[in-house]
Order: C-alpha cells, then sequence, then structure tokens
RNA sequence: GGGCGGUUAGCUCAGCUGGUUAGAGCGUCUGCCUUACAAGCAGAAGGUCAUCCGUUCGAUCCGGAUACCGCCCA
C-alpha cells in the first residue's frame, strides 16, 4: 500500500496531468453572470516568433499567484490570455525561411544568415504582397503558438477561451478603428522628417526601437575653406561622409572665436558646394572646434538647425545605406566605404587637419543590431502630446498606482519629454495603415472601409497606403481592444478597466505608457488601476541573460528537471519588488527540497489514513468538508495537545494575514518565505513531530481522535495558502484527502479558513517555552557529545508556572529531545557537576556518564561571558543615558530595565560556573 | 551630459515607516539511515551592515559627501 506513494516527489508524473486537466475542464473561464467582487488584467501579449523564457516565466509565476489567490478568495476572475503579430520579427523569420529553401546547402552561421536575408528579401517582393502575407499565415499556424502550449503545460491559470491575437479580425477592426478617428482628430499626420532607419530590416522604426551603444570612435578634423579664398574653419565629425550633405556650418552666436565669420561662405571640400556659416544657438562651443557641420537630410538636431535657417536638405544616403547620386564620385558605395574614401581624399588634399580618438553613441536598430541611419523619410506619425497630457494627470491623481513607486517618475519623466510617435512601417506582416492617396489631387484619406472614390475630387484613382503600422500601435490597445471594443460588449462593461497590469521595465514605454493614453483617449477611463513592474531575471552572476553570452537559463528545461511548483517557488521566494533576481539551478534545487518535503509530510498523513477504520476515514473527510472549514478551530484533545494544537492554529491565522498583507503589495517574496517557512519550520519541524504518537498509533474505539482532525485541518489550511505558489504539487495532495463534498480543484477552494479568533498569544509563548526547553537541552547533549544517548535532566526555574507547563508537556519534550526522564526543581541550578545550561527563564542540567572535556566546556562558557558582557555593557550605557531615559518612549526603557535584569542573571551564572569549574 | 538604483555572513539575497541578541537559502563543520522525508533530521561556526560626516536619547534604516558597481534616458 505504501509503495502507492513514492518517497521522492517525481512532479513529471503528476504535473502534465493537472495542467490538461484545467486546460480541458475550462476551469478558469470567469462565471457570466457573477454578483461576486470581479479581479481582471489580461496578459502583456507574448509575441508569436517566441518560446518562453526566464522573463515570462516570472511574470506568469507573478500573475498566476495573484490570480489563484484572488479566485481563491471568491472573486470573478478574469485573465485573459494572447499573443501580438510581431511585425519585423515575423516577417525576418519569414523572409529567412524563403532565403533558406532558395539556398538549403549553405552552412549555418551569419554570412549565410544575411544571404539567406537577402535573398528572402527579394522573393518577397517577387512573390508580391497577398502571397508573402499568405505565408506568414501558413507560418503563424504552424510556430506562432509555442508560448500557448508552453503556458499551457505550466499551469497559468488563463481563460483560453478568450484566448486572443492582435491580427484577428475583430481585433484589426479596432486598430483601423483607432487610427482613422485619431487620424480624423489631427492626432496622426503624415509629413517628412528625419526618422531612425534600419537599413537592414529597410522600414523606419520609432525612437523607442533604437538601442544606443557607446563605441570607440574617431573624431575627424575637417578643414571647410572660406569662398574669399581667406582662411578656413575647421569642423569636428565623428561621420565623415555625411559631409557630402553639408549645405552649411554652424557655430554658436555667442562664440566670440567665430563672430566674424557669420555670413560668410565656405567651400565644401570635395564637392565644391559653396555653403553658408550660421549662427544657432544649438551649436555647444566646447565641442570639437566648436564650429560643427550642417546636414539635415541626415541627422535630427541639422534637420532643425536647417528648418530654421531655410537651409536645403541633400540626401547623400539611400535607403540601403549607399552613396546616392548627390554624392557626386562616391555614389553607389556603402556609407562605410564612402568615409573611407572620404577621408583619404581629404588627407590627399590636405584638408584634414587632424584625428582623434572619441567615444560616441550610435543607435542600433533592437531587432537586428545594424547601425541606424537617420534619414529624411515620409512617415505617417502620431502626436503624442495631447495624449501624453492625461496619461500624465492619471498618475499624478492616483487614477492609475506604478508600483515600485520609483518607476512612477520614470514614466512621468518619458511622459513629459514625449516625441511623435513614428507609426509606419515598411513592411508587409502587420495591420496596413488604412489611408489611400487621390493621384489626381493628391488628397490624403483614412476610412474604416475601402472608400470607391476621392471625396474631395470624386476621382476613381485611389491608390492605398502600402505601409504597416509598428506593432506597438496596436498593443496600446490591448486592454481593451480583447474585450471587444468598439462593440459595447459584455466583457467590456465588466472587465473594463482591468484591475492590475503586470509588466517588465522593459515595455513600460512600449506599452505601459501608451495603453494608458489608448485607454484613456477611447475608453475614457484608466486601462487598469494599478501597474506592477516585475524584476529582471539574471544569472547566478548577476549578468543579464542573453544568448551571445550564452547564460540563459531555459525554464522549460529547468521544469521538466525540477518541477514547474520548483522553478515558481524559487522565483517567487527571490522576487521582491524592485530587486533584480540573481536565478541559478541551486536555488530550484533548494525548492525543489521544499517539495519533496511537502510530499512527503502528505505521504505521512495518506499512509496513516490508509490504516484508519473506514469509518474514521469517513469522519475525516467530514471534518474536512468546506462548510465545516468555517471558522477553522482546534477540535478539544488532551492538555498536552491542546498547547500545540492552539500554538498551530494561532500560528496559521497569522500567516494567513501576513501573506494577505505580502500579496497585497505584491511582496510575492514575503509571502512565499512566510509559508514556507511556516510549513517546513513550524507545521513539519515541529506539529508533526509533536502529534505524530497520536497519528501513528492506531486509535481505540470508532470516534475520530481530535489529534486527526485537527492535523488534517492545518494541512489542508497550509495546501490552500501553498497552492497560488506552487499549483501542481498542491493540487494533488489536497484530491488525495479524504474528502466529504467532491470539489473540482483546490484553486477554486477558500484561500485562508483560519480566523483571527484562533489567535491565541498566550499558547503562543507557552509553546515557544516548551520548543526552547527542547532546544537548549538538545543542544547542551550536542554539545557533550552525547547525541546517541538518552539521558535524564533535571530543569529547574524560579517561575512555577513554566515548571508547571514543562510537566505537563514532559512526554512531548522527552520524545522530542530523546530524553529518557526530567525531574524538576524550584529555584536555580548551580554548576558543580558541569553539563548545566542557563537560559532566561530555566537552568538544565544534563545527567552524563561519560567525561566532558573542561577545556572545551570553559571556552564555550567564555565566550558566552564575553557575548553577554557586551551585551550587558550597552544596557548599562543606556540606562545610565539620563536622556534616553527620559526621552525613549516607556515600553523601550521597560524592555531594556527587563533585558538588564535578565542578562545580569545570566551573567552571573556563566561566571559561577566558570568559578566552580575551575 | 541628465536621472535612478545598489554596496548587509564564503556566495545569492531579505530586513516593510529608527528601538531587545540583524535573518534566510546555498555552501562549510559536527553527529545521526530516529518506521513521512539523506532532496532528510539534530546541532554549530560565520557579519566593525562600503567609508566618512551629520540628525537623534538611540542609525543597517533618515540627510549629506566619498569610493566602487550597475541601470535608464539623451
Amino acid at each position: 500500500m505504501e509503495l502507492e506513494i513514492p518517497k521522492v516527489y517525481s512532479p513529471d508524473s503528476i504535473e502534465p496531468r493537472w495542467a490538461r486537466h484545467w486546460v480541458e475542464r475550462k476551469l478558469y473561464r470567469p462565471a457570466d453572470d457573477s454578483a461576486r467582487p470581479r479581479f481582471c488584467l489580461v496578459i502583456p501579449p507574448p509575441n508569436i516568433t517566441g518560446s518562453l523564457h526566464m522573463g515570462h516565466m516570472l511574470e506568469h509565476t507573478e500573475i498566476d499567484i495573484l490570480v489563484r489567490w484572488h479566485r481563491m478568495q471568491g472573486k470573478n476572475v478574469l485573465w485573459l490570455p494572447g499573443s501580438d503579430h510581431a511585425s519585423i520579427a515575423t516577417q525576418m523569420i519569414v523572409e529567412r525561411e524563403l532565403g533558406r529553401e532558395a539556398f538549403p546547402d549553405l552552412p549555418s552561421g551569419p554570412e549565410s544568415e544575411s544571404k539567406w536575408r537577402r535573398e528572402g528579401q527579394r522573393l518577397r517582393r517577387e512573390m508580391g504582397f497577398e502571397k508573402f502575407v499568405a505565408r506568414c499565415w501558413q507560418w503563424k499556424a504552424a510556430s506562432g503558438g509555442t508560448i500557448r502550449k508552453q503556458m499551457e503545460r505550466l499551469g497559468t491559470s488563463c481563460d483560453w477561451t478568450r484566448d486572443r491575437f492582435t491580427m484577428d479580425e475583430a481585433y484589426t477592426r479596432a486598430v483601423i478603428e483607432v487610427f482613422v478617428r485619431l487620424y480624423e482628430e489631427g492626432l496622426i499626420y503624415r509629413g517628412k522628417y528625419i526618422i531612425n532607419w534600419c537599413p537592414r530590416c529597410g522600414t523606419a522604426v520609432s525612437d523607442l526601437e533604437v538601442v544606443h551603444e557607446e563605441r570607440a570612435g574617431k573624431l575627424w578634423y575637417i578643414r571647410y575653406p572660406f569662398e574669399d579664398g581667406l582662411g578656413h574653419i575647421v569642423v569636428a565629425t565623428t561621420r565623415p561622409e555625411t559631409m557630402l550633405g553639408d549645405t552649411a556650418v554652424a557655430v554658436n552666436p555667442q562664440d566670440e572665436r567665430y563672430r566674424a565669420a557669420v555670413g560668410r561662405k565656405l567651400v565644401l571640400p570635395l564637392l565644391k558646394r559653396v555653403i553658408p556659416v550660421v549662427a544657432d544657438d544649438f551649436v555647444d562651443p566646447k565641442f570639437g572646434t566648436g564650429a560643427v557641420k550642417v546636414t539635415p537630410a541626415h541627422d535630427v538636431n541639422d534637420f532643425e538647425v536647417a528648418q530654421r535657417h531655410h537651409l536645403p536638405r541633400i540626401e547623400v544616403i539611400d535607403a540601403e545605406a549607399r552613396m546616392t547620386a548627390e554624392a557626386g564620385p562616391y555614389q553607389g558605395l556603402d556609407r562605410y566605404e564612402a568615409r573611407k574614401d572620404v577621408v583619404q581624399d581629404l588627407r590627399q588634399q590636405s584638408l584634414l587637419e587632424r584625428i582623434e580618438d572619441y567615444a560616441f553613441s550610435v543607435g542600433t536598430c533592437q531587432r537586428c543590431k545594424t547601425v541606424i541611419e537617420p534619414r529624411l523619410s515620409e512617415q505617417w506619425f502620431m502626436k503624442m502630446q495631447p495624449l501624453a497630457e492625461p496619461a500624465i494627470r492619471a498618475v499624478e491623481d492616483g487614477r492609475i498606482h506604478i508600483v515600485p513607486d520609483n518607476y512612477r517618475k520614470i514614466y512621468l519623466d518619458w511622459m513629459n519629454n514625449i516625441h511623435d510617435w513614428c507609426v509606419s512601417r515598411q513592411l508587409w506582416w502587420g495591420h496596413r495603415i488604412p489611408a489611400w492617396y487621390c493621384d489626381e489631387c493628391n488628397e490624403v484619406l483614412a476610412a474604416c472601409v475601402t472608400p470607391a472614390e476621392c471625396p474631395k475630387c470624386h476621382g476613381q484613382k485611389l491608390r492605398a497606403e502600402t505601409d504597416v503600422l509598428d506593432t506597438w500601435f496596436s498593443s496600446g490597445l490591448w486592454p481593451f481592444a480583447t474585450l471587444g471594443w468598439p462593440q459595447q460588449s459584455d466583457d467590456l462593461k465588466r472587465f473594463y478597466p482591468n484591475d492590475l497590469m503586470i509588466m517588465g521595465f522593459d515595455i513600460l514605454f512600449f506599452w505601459g505608457a501608451r495603453m494608458i493614453m489608448m485607454g484613456l483617449k477611447f475608453m475614457d477611463e484608466v486601462p487598469f488601476r494599478e501597474l506592477y513592474i516585475h524584476a529582471l531575471v539574471r544569472d547566478a552572476e548577476r549578468q543579464k541573460m542573453s544568448k551571445t553570452k550564452g547564460n540563459v537559463i531555459d525554464p522549460l528545461d529547468f521544469t521538466e528537471r525540477y518541477g514547474t511548483d520548483a522553478v515558481r517557488f524559487a522565483l517567487a521566494i527571490s522576487a521582491a519588488p524592485g530587486t533584480d533576481i540573481a536565478f541559478s539551478e541551486d536555488k530550484v534545487e533548494a525548492y525543489r527540497a521544499f517539495a519533496n518535503k511537502i510530499w512527503n509530510a502528505g505521504r505521512f498523513i495518506l499512509i496513516n489514513v490508509e490504516k484508519l477504520p473506514d469509518k474514521m476515514q469517513s469522519s475525516l473527510g467530514l471534518a474536512l468538508a468546506p462548510t465545516a472549514g468555517v471558522g477553522l478551530e482546534p477540535a478539544a484533545g488532551s492538555e498536552a495537545m491542546q498547547l500545540a494544537d492552539c500554538w498551530i492554529f494561532s500560528r496559521l491565522a497569522t500567516v494567513t494575514r501576513e501573506m494577505n498583507d505580502a500579496l497585497v503589495g505584491y511582496r510575492f517574496h514575503e509571502a512565499a518565505f512566510t509559508i514556507y517557512h511556516f510549513f517546513w519550520h513550524e507545521f513539519c519541524d515541529w506539529y508533526v513531530e509533536w502529534v505524530k504518537p497520536e497519528i501513528t498509533v492506531p486509535p481505540k474505539g470508532d470516534k475520530l481522535p481530535p489529534a486527526w482532525a485537527n492535523l488534517a485541518r492545518v494541512f489542508d489550511a497550509a495546501l490552500r495558502l501553498l497552492h497560488p505558489f506552487m499549483p501542481f504539487i498542491t493540487e494533488e495532495l489536497w484530491s488525495r484527502l479524504p474528502r466529504g463534498g467532491k470539489e473540482a480543484s483546490l484553486s477554486l477552494a477558500q484561500f485562508s479558513l483560519a480566523g483571527d479568533r484562533v489567535q491565541d498569544p498566550v499558547s503562543e509563548k507557552q509553546f515557544l517555552t516548551v520548543r526552547d526547553l527542547v532546544t537548549t537541552v538538545r543542544n547542551a547533549k550536542a554539545e557533550m557529545g552525547l547525541q546517541t544517548k538518552k539521558p535524564s535532566a533535571q530543569v529547574a526555574s524560579e517561575d512555577l508556572r513554566i515548571l508547571e507547563l514543562f510537566r505537563k508537556n514532559q512526554d512531548s519534550i522527552l520524545r522530542l529531545a530523546s530524553f529518557q526522564a526530567l525531574n524538576f526543581t524550584r529555584g536555580r541550578l548551580n554548576a558543580e557537576s558541569g553539563g548545566v545550561r542557563a537560559t532566561t527563564h530555566f537552568d538544565v542540567r544534563v545527567f552524563h556518564d561519560v567525561q566532558i572535556d573542561p577545556a572545551a566546556e570553559r571556552a564555550r562558557l567564555l565566550k558566552e561571558k564575553e557575548k553577554v558582557g557586551k551585551v550587558l555593557e550597552q544596557i548599562q550605557k543606556q540606562l545610565k543615558n539620563r536622556e534616553f531615559m527620559s526621552r525613549a518612549p516607556k515600553e523601550v526603557v521597560r524592555g531594556v530595565e527587563k533585558r538588564h535584569a535578565e542578562m545580569t542573571a545570566q551573567l552571573r551564572r556563566v561566571l559561577d560556573t566558570l568559578e566552580r569549574l575551575g
């Protein structure tokens, strides 16, 4: 019979079964017509190209803990899952796949990668829009569900019947609706500005998608001669090849050195174009020579300078980062080849004054790491300031609460310095911008349905926009578009605004900020009440995990080896708000051990349940029936039992409250630690050990012993508290307990059973005193080398109540400390024969027949003397301090005084013993 | 350049608004296969809370400076 419950917990035989069960039974659909309070959040949608990484695992663990916790508190819970279409990433993957099919025999490596990619891009254009997008859908159907499968396996308790995708038909309608409305209100506009261009992806990207990197570079000092042949100006640049597009040189108007030069003309080296010297405040006199070249078509700042001074904009670098015809002899060269040639030519013409080493920051494409080319380009933009203002107010006035608090500042900072957002992408996979150009009157129009004719000139020649929208445009609508918007659906009415959003810091601006702006704009209400920013999972050395470093930990690999519960718990107990997590295999191992501990506690109980007569088993089931759990209280038992029961039930109530408090504040680590400590070091180490005799001895009569009811209830309650953290093992053990009713799942049961009325500080204190005695004598035994012996002991105290307490609990004390007999004496013990331990409330003498090493005993006592002496010294200093005595609160002073008495007595005893020892 | 965070045991981290002897996991050492669990049990060692100055009766905690490390933004 015992073979049915293996000694070692093996999650792999249990977790997949429950994972399937939870999904198949659709347990996590909210009730349709619930009067219960609700709790709702939407997932930050993982993208379809991804597979689950440690960041998701943490995010989903945190969300799932909260969701299960709320659900177990009786709330009507919706956690809505989904994924986003990842415009650039998906297109890249599909293109590469096309390229691979074209050159299947190339070895893998970066060279082949770029060849595949280039060929894929060519093939895409060749096959055309329709076919390519069909191919993307095909890929999505085959590979886009990876994360969903992984999430299902991990037991994520979301409502899969509401799974959403950003390119679903309904969702797409929402995206189009939003675009058209914003366009009609003038919040979306089209224009030619400097944007971030990725030459490799062949598309514009937003500021947020550019990653700045410090690089070692050079500063080239170039001479620009004056047209009149009288001298020259030296300009410094990090990008000499862009000089071909210069249309001016700028200096600061306050700069004395150049005052006379302003207004004069220069001859642009190499191309011999005549350009003016202009004065502009933007120029930093301390940079380089204080004179900078102005390249309006290839630099944001220069673009603005050019606007102010009405300078022409000459494009010298094209979409593939090659030099244009405007670059004259350099036409067709790649930007870096051109740099080399330009520098060489300048040197030859003695126009290169010097070259300095210079560390500069360069923007790279978040996707492909290619250096971004700032480029003049016609794109669609979104005006952000009008949208940002309400979003700022919502956070400032507390309608949205950002946790941890420091992110609030970061959010506000970003919002206050917001720039317009380039939302168009020169890609095919994504939401096509619903705009048309009239070839007859040049009108630009946006509409939800394809217009038949130009509303302005009634012309028929309408050309559809081919650009798609930035993926993040659609993500901004996620909290309401997933619920059916623009329809006024029931879900939308019931679940908007969401209660919470949990996301990583890396997407605070991409998503969090934009969701807030869009929610306020289109729903006139915040998208969520709280925004919790979770930490970053790093490796054991606190390094960021990255594929290039090769330090990525695959959560699924760990899950297979250690169990989902162990990985979840390791994450949860490390998840202090605002602190990154140093994750390691050691940690997961430690919490696998915890799972094993839980398993064995369950094993102990279940093995012994089996031994109970059937009748008692059903009584036990009744004791655990849901109705019986209300206001959980210990059943009356013997006096000794009663003490442990009152203690553990009281602790249970405290632990429950502490966990609730911790979870309200997103202190996952605290909640996890609280239940860990309770389960292992209180329930297992003390309670189970205490009640063991009553559980393992076959019960007499046919009434269920109260010890049984109590043990089962505490275990049951502990499983409930643990469930949000370790859903699998708790579900398994809970389902194996005898039970009166037939509940579908622990995940739908009540979280907390213990009410505050079982709080019992007196019993708690008494129990701790008894525990103190056990620990003290165990310690004495160990230090005297008596671990294998079963000695007797004498216990003395001046407090008769303590002696009485010990006497009442004598049997348990003897058993737990492994002693033969105890006798009790009023007063204190002297130390003549050694083996005495003194504590604040009692003394203990361990009788022994072994020779105690007097030197070791002496050393121990000297150490104690020193320790106590030090503490005492501090206390005395405090007590002598008049200011402390008069100013500190009375309780604190009283506490110190009490402690002074205790420590004095203890020191005296130690000195005594030392003296007797000789 | 602007802003933010960190520095606590050998390692990784807790320590919630200042108040008894600063905690945990892992690691280390000692003794145990005690009939739930060796992924375990019992016990132990290990910290001038980065440095300096200040506020306070009292500072790991509050303020300032320094050093080192890290992050974000431009």
